[in-house]
DNA sequence: ATTGGCACTCAGACTTCTCGAGTGCCAGCG
DNA sequence: CGCTGGCACTCGAGAAGTCTGAGTGCCAAT
C-alpha cells in the first residue's frame, strides 16, 4: 500500500515531469521539494508506486514518469486548484466584457480560454433541446422560395430557405405563418419537433396550395428543428498543438482530425463525468476508443438558462492540470454570470 | 541560358522530387525518364539549372532539389494541367450534387477539395459587396430587443439582434419595417450602407420613439452591412497537415495559426494573380510576406452571378502543382454551373 | 523506518569509420 | 560543338564503438 509520503512523492513527480518534460529521479525531488528524508528514502517509495503502477521508469536506471493512473489519482487526490492570478482574471473579464449574441460570446470565451492556457480550448454550446419556440415567421423571397425564421427563448435564431413546388401569393403567407405560430409557439423545440413531423405525415395530397406549402415547410422547419437538438461545439487555438507537437509521442494527426470532426469531441465531452465541482477530465488511454490516446481533456460545466453545458481545453497527457482546470473553472464561472445577466436583461 | 532540354531536365527534376521526396541525381534522371543522353550530359544542363538559381543541390554531393524559382517556372511553363480521372470526376459531382443554400454547397465543396487533393482547402466566399438588398425585416422578440433580418439577392441571410433603449409597441414594427424597407430595397450593400450611416448622423435627438429606434436599428444594420463587405473563407483538411510534417522543414505552427486567424490567407487569396485560364500560384518565399515561406498555395476561380471568388488549396512547397491545380479547377468549373444553375431556378 | 554506501545499468552523446551516391572536370569522339 | 565515359573527389548518412553519469536496487548499519 502507498504511505501518505508516497501520494506526495507521487504529487512531486507529476508536477516536477510537467514542468521539466524530463523523468524525474530521487535526488532531483529531495532537492527540489522539502521532505525532509533521504534520495534512498524516496527510492523506496518510488518503487512502491512503481508496484502501483502510478508511475513508470521508460528505461532501467532513469527517473520515473507518471503513467495515466498516476495522473488520475494526482487530478483526482492531489490537485489543488489554485484561483487565478488578478492578471488573468482581469484577462477574462476585458475579453469577455461587452455584450454580443450567444455565437459571439462564446467566439470569445474559446479564444480567451486558448489564450489563457496555451492549449486547444473547447466550448459547448448549450443545448437547446428545451429551449421554446417564441417566434416563427415568414418571408417571401420569390413566390417559390419562402424564408423560414425561428427564434427561441434562448435567443438563438436560425433561418433556411424552402424551396416551394407551388407558387404561393402575398396573402397566403400571413396566413401560413399564423398556423404555424399557432401550433408551435410555446412549444419546446422537442415538442416542436413532433408536431410538425405529424403535420407532414397528416398531408393531404389532395389539399389546396396553402396546405401543400404547408407541409414543405414543415420539412424544413423539421431540419431546423433537428439542428437545435444537436449539440455543437466552437474551438479555438489548434495552432497550439504545433507548438507542443513534442509533447506527443506519436503525431498530431488524430488530435487534428477531431477537432475537424467534432462529432467526436462532442460525443467524448459529453460522456465525461464531472466532479461536485463541476470539473471534470479524461486522461490520455481514457480515450481512447475516440482515438486521443494520448491526450487529455478537462473541463468545467457552466450553466446558463437551467442547462448545463461545458468549457474545457484539450492538450497533451502531461498538461498542467491544476492551472488548465482552474483555467476552464474560471471562465465558466464568469460565462455563467454573463450569461444570467443577459438572460434577465431579456 | 537554359537550353530547351535544361528545362525538361527542369521538369523531370521537379516531377521525381514530388513524388519521392529525395534530392534527385542526374543517374535517376536518366532511368526514369527517356532523354536519350547519358547522365554526365544531364549533368551539364544541371550546372546551368543551377546557375540560374532553379535548382540547387542541399550539399556538395547529391542530387538537386528544385528552387522556388525553379518551381515557378515549372508551374508558369512546364506544368500541364490535365483533366482528372473518371472517378475524380464523378466523385466531384456525387459530393456536391443535391442542393442547399450557399454555406451548405461551400462546406460541401471544400470538404471534396481536401479530400480530392489531400491538403488543406481553401474556398472564398463570393464578395456580396455589390449584392443588393431584397428584403429588411423585423421581428418584435421582446418590447426592447428586435430582431433584424436581412436578405439579399445573392441568398445570403443574415440576422441581429437590436436592443432598445425605448420600448416598442406592436404597431410600431410594421411601420418602421417599411420605412426601412423603402430606404434600402434594391441598393447594392455599399451604397446601403451609406444610407443606413447618414441615418444614423441625421439622428433628431428630441424624435419620437419611433425614430430613436430607428436610429439604433440602424446602428445594428450598419455593423450586419458591413459584414457583407468582408470577405469570408470557409476551411477543411487542417487536419492533413500533420499528416505531411515532414514536408515542412519548420513547424506547421505558422499555417496552423493562418488558418485560424483567417485574415492573413483571405488577403493572401485576394492578392494572388490569375491566369487567363483563372489559376494562380503563389509559392514558398512569395508567401513570406505572410509567415507561410514553407507552403504553396494554389486557386482557381469561379463565378457566380457575377462575380469572381477563388477556391484553392494550401500544401508544401513541394506539392504536386498539376494535381492540385487541375483538382481546384475542376471544382471551380463545376461550382459555377452548380451555382448558376441554382441562381436561374431562384 | 531510515540512511549512506556501493555495484550495476543503460540511454544519450560523442567519436570514428566506412560506404556510396553524386558531383565536377577533362580528354576523346562523332 | 555537343556528347560521352572515365576518374578523382566530396561529404552526408549510417554503423559501430566508447564514454559518462544520472539513476537504480539492495544491503548492512543506525
Amino acid at each position: 500500500m502507498v504511505s501518505e509520503r508516497g501520494l506526495q512523492v507521487l504529487r512531486a513527480i507529476v508536477q516536477d515531469y510537467v514542468s521539466t518534460h524530463e523523468p524525474v529521479g530521487s535526488r532531483s525531488i529531495v532537492e527540489r521539494h522539502a521532505f525532509g528524508v533521504s534520495a534512498a528514502t524516496i527510492r523506496n517509495d518510488m518503487a512502491l508506486l512503481e508496484d502501483e503502477e502510478l508511475i513508470v521508469a521508460p528505461h532501467t536506471s532513469s527517473g520515473r514518469v507518471p503513467t495515466d493512473k498516476g495522473y488520475r489519482v494526482f487530478v483526482d487526490h492531489l490537485a489543488e486548484v489554485r484561483p487565478l492570478s488578478p492578471a488573468q482574471r482581469s484577462a477574462i473579464s476585458s475579453f469577455l466584457g461587452g455584450t454580443g449574441d450567444l455565437d459571439d460570446v462564446l467566439a470569445r470565451t474559446v479564444r480567451v480560454l486558448s489564450q489563457l492556457t496555451g492549449q486547444v480550448a473547447v466550448v459547448q454550446y448549450p443545448s437547446f433541446a428545451n429551449a421554446h419556440v417564441t417566434h416563427v415567421e415568414l418571408v417571401s423571397l420569390a413566390p417559390q422560395r419562402l424564408l423560414v425564421i425561428l427564434v427561441t427563448d434562448t435567443g438563438r435564431v436560425s433561418q433556411r430557405i424552402a424551396p416551394l413546388t407551388v407558387p404561393l401569393d402575398d396573402e397566403d403567407i400571413p396566413v401560413l405563418r399564423d398556423r404555424l405560430a399557432a401550433l408551435l409557439t410555446g412549444l419546446a423545440v422537442g415538442v416542436a419537433s413532433e408536431r410538425v413531423d405529424a403535420l407532414r405525415i397528416a398531408a393531404d395530397p389532395a389539399a389546396p396550395v396553402i396546405d401543400t406549402a404547408l407541409v414543405q415547410v414543415a420539412h424544413v422547419l423539421s431540419e431546423e428543428l433537428e439542428e437545435f437538438r444537436q449539440d455543437r461545439l466552437v474551438m479555438a487555438g489548434a495552432a497550439n498543438l504545433a507548438r507542443r507537437e513534442t509533447d506527443f509521442r506519436g503525431s498530431i494527426y488524430p488530435l487534428l482530425e477531431a477537432i475537424e470532426e467534432q462529432v467526436t469531441l462532442i460525443r467524448l465531452m459529453s460522456e465525461m463525468v464531472a466532479d461536485s465541482q463541476g470539473l471534470a477530465a479524461s486522461i490520455g488511454r481514457e480515450n481512447e476508443p475516440w482515438g486521443l490516446a494520448e491526450a487529455s481533456i478537462v473541463t468545467s460545466d457552466y450553466e446558463t438558462s437551467g442547462t448545463m453545458a461545458r468549457v474545457g481545453v484539450m492538450g497533451p497527457t502531461r498538461m498542467d492540470y491544476p492551472s488548465n482546470l482552474a483555467a476552464a473553472r474560471a471562465v465558466a464561472r464568469y460565462l455563467s454570470r454573463l450569461l444570467d445577466e443577459d438572460e434577465t436583461s431579456r
